[in-house]
RNA sequence: GCCGAAAUAGCUCAGUUGGCCAGAGCAGCUGAUUUGUAAUCAGCGGGUCGGGGGUUCGAAUCCCUCUUUCGGCUCCA
């Protein structure tokens, strides 16, 4: 036992996450315990959960408790890693610039952020590497960090000498007796903790990059200026980083899409209005048949509608008098007063199919499909790439059941969310539960109960198919709860695709009705959900899932055939017509080019398979087949091969 | 929409502190070559340096403004 603990004498149990029992004296911290079980571990802890709470490895136990000592290997020891260097930013930056006054700086998933105001300064590229120099030289201070209880009194006293408004608001909803300082050299800092031991795990620090940020998320408050950063305990880990945010840049379905020609933009056409070019509209098409096919199973019916509707119609939905003045303006006729909207979604439509005639219980649950194409008024700063767009295609339908059909038709949606994201290869997806804020209830439409009703049959779902979700409150539709699924893309941002959405709002408002088994009018429910969410942003998050690198069924283009010279050309349009009877799709490169130049091409070009013909080839009728990124397979024949392919194709598909 | 950065040939990028008709590689075109598993050789064409305005003897380079793109924020029916 370490000589310290000899004088004391209250001893309490300690259970480690083998669940084993240890005893220490009373007042123990995380790295005294770390110590005693080796001296490696205590050089490594960051922090110390104890009975489910991050606390500081320094800070005392008191009681029996079970504890789990954090190191950068887990997820909480790099958050209060990443947590301490905000601090030490900080702590950079106010003495590289004094009077900076400080709002929040967390941890994110990838290092941390500080929001700061410099007044009339503005904070720059070129003051990175000072900034960085200084982080280095602070952590190799070996800087404690040192938790301080204080008063609100004290806090208010403390902040209001430093001037400092952010953190005056801040304490100001805090609870007397709850709040804590962290000093970390000259720094103080408004802190709830945990911190890791001292400054000196800091090895490596990268400044990423400066941003604004509106001061609590508010657009009517001031906007600070947000300095993202990362740090690491070696430098080595900060290059490894720094080469896989490189790689990631190559997955850009921008950079991508651009290199396949699978899509472009023009701004004579007009900003976030993507033109498809033939590869792209090839794959999209793919998608859709896809889809379509897997919709008629289940019992959809698809229909069209027209791309613009009266403004009328939207103000039955009560969609203009929400998103009207933000949306492309109305367009006039020749008739005074008559006003037409770009359709910004395809509900409305579909409400007055449903009105077409009346409807029997029998006839539910009616599910109309229609890959709809709608127009948005995005804001300019948010458009991005396909994945966020001012027109774009909804693999959009809607489910008019009644209200005891909701669950069975939800379960549905979701078994055809999960075959698509199986058919693509999609694992890293999460499930998000949408909820009303209840404190803000004037925000949304509709009557209490049949919100309460709509979340309570999201939430059982969920749970009932065994989905792990997370719930976000606040995060709702204006007219009901959703479900929605997230995938990453290749920088780590979170994007939404398939959707599933109650609505108790609609038919009501169209006034939807349907004739039950006794004779009465009810209300049908409705459900909107998309699958991939829209085309444009689907096939965005397949490119940077894929690299570009499509799965056989959808890709453009299986096969390309190489001719080694002229010679073979003829051979070359034999097999490939061989194949198309195979529903095998080819082209083949006749340019006046070595071999070796059309493999490299079609490597690139990511074409699945390449088949080079020659001489050999051609007097034994076979095909020299190499797969793109793997390399030569050796000699086929076209029933061969074609069985290889659709084989493949098949195994991707079941 | 807000904050910041960027914009040079179809693409990727050079172009020192303002100074000869603005460069390279790839792509394109022409010709030679008739090719065996990731780049054959030669020649040629191509840019109002994002648009506009200004400073200057002189602007891709400095200043203003607009547009677009990128990174965030906000928003996302």
């Amino acid at each position: 036992m370490h000589p310290i603990f000899l004088n004391i004498n209250i001893m309490i149990n300690i259970t480690l996450p083998d669940n084993s029992v240890r005893q220490y004296p009373e007042g123990v911290t995380g790295l005294e315990i770390a110590l005693s079980i080796s001296e490696g571990l205590a050089r490594n802890v960051l922090a110390i959960q104890v009975n489910g709470e991050i606390r500081d490895a320094t800070r005392q136990i008191h009681a029996d408790a079970k504890i789990r000592l954090l190191t950068w290997n887990d997820i909480e020891g790099k958050a209060a890693f990443w947590h301490t260097s905000a601090h030490i930013m900080a702590e950079a930056i106010e003495i590289l610039f004094p009077g900076t006054k400080f709002g929040i700086g967390p941890n994110i998933e990838s290092g941390f952020y500080y929001d700061i105001d410099m007044g009339e300064r503005m904070l720059t590229e070129a003051d990175f590497k000072a900034i960085e120099d200084k982080i280095i030289e602070l952590s190799r201070q070996n800087q404690l960090l040192v938790r301080k209880e204080i008063s609100k009194q004290g806090a208010i006293d403390l902040f209001t000498k430093k001037g400092n408004e952010y953190k005056l608001e801040l304490i100001n909803e805090l609870t007397d007796g709850e709040i804590t300082l962290y000093e970390s050299g000259q720094f103080t800092d408004l802190c709830r903790g945990p911190h890791i031991p001292n400054t000196g795990f800091i090895k490596a620090v990268k400044i990423m990059s400066v941003a604004g940020a509106y001061w609590r998320g508010d657009i009517n408050r001031k906007q600070l200026t947000r300095v993202y950063g990362i740090t690491f305990p070696k430098q080595k880990d900060l290059l490894d980083y720094l080469v896989l945010l490189e790689e990631a840049k190559k997955r850009d379905h921008r950079k991508i899409g651009r290199e396949l020609e699978l899509f472009t933009f023009s701004e004579n056409v007009g900003l976030g209005l993507p033109l498809w070019l033939p590869k792209g509209t090839a794959i999209r098409e793919r998608l859709e048949a896809f889809l379509k096919k897997v919709q008629r199973n289940a019992g959809y019916v698809q229909v069209m509608t027209p791309h613009i509707g009266n403004v009328n119609l939207y103000k039955t939905s009560g969609h203009f008098q929400k998103y009207g003045k933000d949306s492309f303006q109305p367009i006039n006729t020749p008739i005074e007063g008559e006003q037409f909207m770009l359709k910004p979604m395809n509900c409305p439509h579909h409400c007055e199919i449903y009105k077409f005639k009346p409807r029997s219980y029998k006839d539910l649950p009616l599910r109309m499909a229609e890959f709809g194409t709608v127009y948005r008024y995005e804001q300019s700063g948010e458009l991005h790439g396909l994945t966020r767009v001012r027109g774009f295609t909804q693999d959009d339908a809607h489910i008019f059941c009644t209200p005891d059909q909701v669950k069975d038709e939800f379960v549905g949606v979701i078994t055809i969310v999960m075959t698509i994201f199986k058919a693509l290869d999609f694992k890293d997806f999460t499930a998000q539960i949408s909820l009303r804020d209840p404190n803000n209830k004037e925000k949304y439409i509709g009557n209490d109960e049949n919100w309460d009703k709509a979340e309570q049959a999201i939430i059982d779902v969920v749970k009932e198919n065994d989905i792990h979700a997370v719930i976000e409150i606040g995060e709702a539709a204006f007219y009901g709860p959703k479900l929605d699924f997230m995938v990453r893309d290749a920088l780590g941002r979170k994007w939404q695709l398939g959707t599933i959405q109650v609505d108790y709002n609609l038919p009501e408002r169209f006034d939807l009705e349907y004739i039950g088994n006794d004779n009465q009018k009810h209300r049908p429910v409705m459900i909107h959900r998309a699958p991939f969410g829209s085309m444009e942003r689907f096939v965005a998050v397949l490119i940077e899932h894929c690299a570009g690198k499509f799965p056989l069924w959808l890709a453009p283009e299986h096969v390309t055939i190489l001719p080694i010279s002229e010679k073979f050309e003829n051979y070359a349009k034999n097999v490939s017509q061989l194949l198309n009877n195979y529903d095998i799709r080819s082209k083949i490169d006749i340019r006046n080019e070595t071999a070796g130049k059309k493999i490299r091409d079609a490597e690139l070009e990511r074409i699945p398979y390449m088949i080079i013909v020659g001489e050999k080839e051609e007097a034994q009728e076979s095909l020299s087949v190499r797969k793109q990124g793997i390399g030569d397979m050796g000699s086929f024949t076209v029933e061969s091969f074609s069985a290889l392919i659709n084989d493949e194709i098949k195994k991707m598909m079941e």
